[in-house]
DNA sequence: AGTAACTAAATCAACTTGATTTTCTAAAGC
DNA sequence: GCTTTAGAAAATCAAGTTGATTTAGTTACT
């Protein structure tokens, strides 16, 4: 497994001890806070379950080491007044970087999100000789003119399109990246800039985006379906992020919903994102060269009522449809949330659109939630994701964190 | 959300603390042995990452308890000898029930999942009200006759047909078993016997079953693929069970394979079930009384070569290709398992004739262990995955130990 | 002699407990 | 209207507990 795409470490069941059961309880007490909102150390108590002593040392440790601060002190109800903490944005920072097929995205983030430094290059379909030095100097360039302490930076968070290592699927058709096949994108890009980097699929680290700052912030358990050059699913399953025993869960592109239907690259027929993706819009537009569209077209096109784009729209809905469908059915998520390259006003078109959606064990009336929304997060979505990606990382609290590493 | 069906806990992510983290490590040390076979008190050591004192500690404890048995002492190596440990079959037991459209089964089994005694009862698609005292004199029955030592039940565990609590479609159809919906059926059985009771879809239980004793054991990503009277699937995920927002996932039955296909009960048309279940084959065959058709029955037609069987295997076996597509693209399991109430020569003929398999990604030359297997547990899948559902519950790692009930 | 498995006692880190202090609101008394 | 007192919630202090780790053996084999 030397030189992997990525490197995926085989999970041994261990023991745990104090030393991670410090660590996660550290990391509780920040998602507690990136999920409620500013808390007091007594509420913080009360929702870990841990006592009000353990807490107050946390508490102090984290504002300490800078991760938390303290708010404006709540008066106006009996008893001492609590001292809500909030998570400091200052208390660290990321980098998020974005590869597709014509474009290179990077932004420096802080601990709340907020973008504070952003860069974009033109590529074509770019090769990873031509493309890790760009995503290095990017990276440096973004850590440059930001100006943050490199002390707190977290790390590299990348996004790219999957799927990885697949023959036959990861290096054909227009939706893939070529050459990049077994290619080790993070040790390389480790190796030229010395920070620690997280790769995933595109869908992953949108989903992972708007699980810590997007509409999915309370959600345990949610799917995220990216529509982009091609398709596919970033999945978060009871509070943990699944990316499925060789790294590939949720390329559901090239699932097939028309048996029979348009052939695909893969060599199947019917695969799903030959019917919702941008580059089905593009052919379906029969554009002179798809493989130079830009997604503002389709929004161009949507605001004026092209017919063509409107028939695309008309026969994209029900494939969609069916990959929700697909989605509810084999995973029972509280949401789907929909996203990626896509111009938000085009996939707020397809959502309007969807209903009514299939019957499926997500058709309950005991719902809290609606069984599809928008992401919040918008075009930008899959860098986001990215940047989020080694913040999620460090902060959340995982089974991993709880265990030794063995080994 | 009182009187569900399902006891679903919201859960919190909380701390931890040194009680947790030594329920954890116990139960680390027994399913080190579970996957591994007798191991010696250094060879647990090394695997999970403990110190030696620690698990010489725990071992001494779970051999105390009755849980764990020393072997013969190894001898022909250097230094002292080493003393194996196996799990002790007598340190538990459990109770499987199973309740489908025309029987009712009850086990008793042991830790090492050997059946210690059975009970078979004919029902016809039973109501909560004709079932739920059969299910409970089962209990009795077996739990008297099995003479077992009480203190020592580990609780009852029951596989059902899912999808549970789905508005038109719990109740709707030949496949469903009708009147349950949203009938508490855990709490009712635990009323009546005064037992622990885990409720799983016979998916899920099968899926525990394998992991446990079968064909998934060293498995930590897996998809069990249950052909029953309908079709469903259990997902065995990063080494824990995930079973959805509403406790309904793997529901794949009713995810369409062929738009525009054979209409179901379910409203849609192309249903995978219609084409891949025991109710499918039944159907295809146009039996005068399908709701009271045997599987045994087409194995006899296996085997005498029925053309008209031959037919619909035909048919069923490139939507069967299309749902393994669906979750293999899904999910990028190690393996998909199959297996189910479906005869076991079937299910194998089924196999058979499922190569080449779809292009998915899981299709990698890096690959250990075959794509689709068939499951070790027979047509008693499901009731032995039912009996699992305590034993694992009991003693398998998993986040939730690790972390205080909260509330 | 060398090596690996195992044991016992002491140590250590982190959570828990229960008492105490702090700081506020609400209500009562004058 | 002002003062006093009771009550409540938050936070802290200090001692106690738990269970993993460390250290220093002992045992039983090649």
């Amino acid at each position: 497994m030397a030189g992997n795409y990525l490197m995926i470490p085989k999970k041994a069941i261990s023991g745990t001890n104090l030393e991670q059961a410090k660590s996660h309880n550290r990391r509780v007490v920040i998602e507690a806070i990136r999920i409620n909102g500013a808390l007091s150390r007594a509420a913080i108590a009360r929702l870990t379950a841990l006592s009000s002593q353990t807490i107050s040392n946390i508490v102090e440790e984290l504002e300490a080491a800078g991760l938390l601060q303290p708010e404006a002190t709540l008066k106006g109800a009996r008893g001492q007044p609590a001292v809500p903490y909030s998570i400091n944005p200052d208390g660290g920072y990321s980098v998020g970087l974005q590869l597709d097929h014509q474009m290179a995205v990077g932004v420096v983030t802080d601990l709340s999100g907020t973008v504070r430094a952003r860069i974009e290059r033109d590529v074509d379909r770019p090769t990873p000789t031509q493309a890790m030095p760009l995503l290095a100097a990017i990276s440096s360039d973004l850590i440059a003119t930001s100006r943050l302490n490199r002390t707190r930076l977290l790390g590299i968070g990348m996004a790219m399109p999957g799927p990885f290592g697949v023959e036959g699927m990861t290096s054909v058709g227009p939706t893939a990246l070529p050459g990049w096949q077994d290619f080790p994108v993070a040790e390389e890009l480790e190796r030229l800039t010395g920070i620690a980097v997280i790769v995933e699929n595109d869908a992953t680290a949108a989903a992972v985006g708007e699980r810590l700052y997007g509409v999915a912030r309370k959600l345990d358990s949610f799917v995220y379906l990216f529509i982009g050059t091609g398709l596919g699913a970033g999945l978060f399953l009871d509070g943990h992020l699944y990316k499925g025993s060789r790294h590939n869960a949720g390329e559901i592109g090239h699932i097939i919903v028309r048996p029979g239907g348009l052939p695909c690259d893969c060599g199947k027929r019917g695969c799903l994102e030959r019917y919702v993706s941008l580059r089905a819009a593009y052919d379906r537009l029969d554009l002179p060269d798809p493989d130079h569209a830009s997604p503002d077209l389709l929004e161009e096109l949507l605001a004026s009522g092209d017919s063509r784009f409107e028939a695309w729209l008309a026969e994209a809905v029900e494939p969609l449809r069916q990959a929700i469908d697909v989605l509810e059915m084999a995973l029972d998520p509280e949401t789907v949330v929909l996203g990626g390259f896509m111009p938000l006003a085009v996939i707020e078109a397809l959502a309007g659109r969807l209903e009514p959606l299939h019957l499926s064990v997500s058709s309950t009336s005991a719902r809290t939630t609606p069984r599809v929304v928008v992401g919040a997060a918008g075009k930008d979505t899959s860098v986001l994701g990215a940047a989020a990606l080694p913040i999620f990382s460090e902060t959340n609290p995982q089974f991993d964190v709880l265990q030794k590493p063995v080994g």
